[in-house]
This record gives C-alpha cells, structure tokens and sequence, in this order.
DNA sequence: CCGACTACCTGCCCGC
DNA sequence: TGCGGGCAGGTAGTCG
C-alpha cells in the first residue's frame, strides 16, 4: 500500500494509540521480515513508554523514552490494525487482557498500557514481508544508512524549485524514474509519481534534466511539476491515502483517494485532460509500470 | 558515479 | 475446477 501519504495516514492512526502509552510486552513471531529483527528488540522496549510517531518519507520513526527510535518500513503489503480492549479493566493491579484474533501474516505485535490503563494491542500484518524494523539511537538517526542521502519531503517547506532542480540537474534518466529515486524527493512512489506527471502534462520518458535551465535554474514546466507533486501528497493525505487491494487504515476504514486516480491503474482508459480525447497508455520504466497520456505528457 | 535489472515473498487475477 | 504466468504501492544489491 504505501506511499507518503498512506504511510502518514497510518501515522495519524497510530500516534493516540501509541504516544504516551508504555509497551509492556512485544511479541514477535518470527524472527524476521525483510531482514532480521534487531538484537534485543523486545528488551529495549518492554517497560518503555512511546514519546512519539513520527514519520520520515515513507518511514515510521517511534521514539522511545530511552532514546532510542523504531524505524519501521511498510514494504508493499504492510498494515498495523488497532485492538484496544473495552474499558472496565482499568483497576489498578487488574489485568484483564483480551485475546488477540490472530489474522494470517501477523507477524508482530506491540502490547501497549495507555496512561488512562486502558489496554491496547498494535498487530503488524505483512503477508509478503517486504517490510521490515530497525532500531537506532535518535541522535544517530540522520546519519543511519537509510537517511543519510535521503532527498527532502514534498510536504511542508523543504521542497521547491530551486531545490528539484538541483537534484535533477544533469540527470540524464526518464523523469518518471529520477522522481522515483528517494534521494531527489523521499516518499514518492509508483503512483504518486504517475499522477503528478500527468497533472503536469510532462513525459514520464523525457530526460530529467530536460527541466533545468543550464543556469541550474528550474525552467516553467519544472515549477509546475513541483507545484503539482506537492498537490497531489496533499491531496492523498486528505483523502486518507489510497486503498488497493483492499487496504485498510489502523481503524479498517479505507482511504478513497484511488478514486481520483487519473493515470495509474488506468490503462485504455480515456484521458481526462480537456479536449485530449486519447487513452493511458502503459509502459515499463525500469521495470515497474508506467501509466501516462501519450497525447498530452510531453 | 549512474542507470538498469534482479531478488525478495505471497496473493490475486486472467487465460487456457 | 486447476494450473501457470504475470503483476502488485517497496528497497537494496549487483552489474555493466
């Protein structure tokens, strides 16, 4: 599922569950996903309390009160779900826990005390087991291997022209694959990529550095992509990210932004641009899919 | 350094 | 109905 904006939607679902809330047990059942749990990773955190969800890209960062951070990653098919146990148990010294309805593919789950004593669980559910967690000291954390050379978001202030032309300044790659590459924006993904394109009326197949003045000045059409990247997150995240496949959010409702899709997953599909009257076409571009207008993208 | 390709893993959908 | 092939929102490692 995720890109930014389902990954931030899952942040928002997380963070009053999780924050302030100690985690009294974490249960893993099986001792990796994509790689291997950290070393001690459930005896850092047991008896620790969550101080914060935050989010990097397409990255959960959970800090802890001991100063370490969680960095959690989705993968393609990663999904946390929310159980928290009816009120009525909060006696102190009561410990009434329900039982977890285990789901195929729950690999992890996090045993939370929330400061009202209320009991929650967080199950993390990935049945291709592309994600994966990692674990760091927080003020290590932007010298971590995969945040080092990570380009900036497109939400909040850090994006702008000047800093895309930058970054694609003498690439000479399709445009669809340099916005894919986490170190020139971080968070776009295949269909957010897509989108963004097609709003901006630019080739996925033209060269990137097409868009930069040889003064690594952006030119018009490049001011207008990056207008429309940061649209385009914006607008996902207010729709509660994309559903495929049947995703859910924390709570199992579904975000509803696919439904504004207006490339992706639409192939032979006419073209919604005024007057276009052509079809999406789909092509592979380093070997993932494609989805542009070739009458209007240029 | 850059860009293209492959592996990783399960599930689903489609055509035969 | 069953089976094989292709495809899926991701990253990381390899190779030329």
């Amino acid at each position: 599922m995720p890109e930014l904006p389902e990954v931030e939607t899952v942040r928002r679902g997380l963070a009053p569950i999780m924050e302030g809330a100690t985690v009294e047990r974490l249960e893993l059942r099986r001792p990796d996903l994509r790689f291997p749990f950290p070393d001690q990773f459930a005896e850092f955190l047991e008896g620790q309390q969550v101080v914060s969800v935050g989010r990097r890209a397409k990255y959960l960062l959970v800090d802890i009160s001991n100063g370490q951070v969680v960095i959690m990653h989705l993968g393609m098919s990663g999904s946390f779900r929310i159980e928290e146990d009816a009120i009525g148990d909060t006696t102190p010294g009561v410990f009434h826990h329900e039982k977890t309805r285990l789901a195929a593919h729950d690999h992890v789950t996090f045993h939370l005390r929330q400061q009202s004593g209320r009991i929650a669980r967080v199950i993390y559910n990935d049945p291709r087991r592309f994600g994966f967690m990692l674990m760091c000291k927080r003020s290590e954390l932007v010298d971590h291997p995969t945040f080092k050379n990570m380009g900036v978001e497109p939400v909040g202030n850090a994006l702008t022209p000047d800093v895309l032309a930058q970054a694609l300044l003498k690439k000479g790659a399709p445009l669809k694959s340099a916005l894919l590459d986490q170190r020139v924006i971080a968070g776009l993904g295949n269909i957010y990529v897509c989108e963004a394109l097609w709003r901006s009326k630019l080739s996925p197949k033209r060269k990137a550095g097409t868009l930069v003045k040889a003064s690594g000045k952006p030119t018009d059409r490049l001011v207008t992509l990056e207008k429309h990247i940061r649209d385009v997150i914006a607008d996902a995240i207010k729709a509660g990210g994309s559903s495929l496949r049947d995703h859910a959010q924390t709570d199992g409702s579904l975000g509803y932004f696919q439904h504004s899709f207006a490339a992706y997953d639409r192939e032979g599909a006419p073209c919604r641009h005024e007057g276009c009257g052509k079809s999406i076409s789909r092509i592979v571009q380093s070997g993932r899919s494609t989805f542009y207008c070739s009458s209007c993208q240029r």
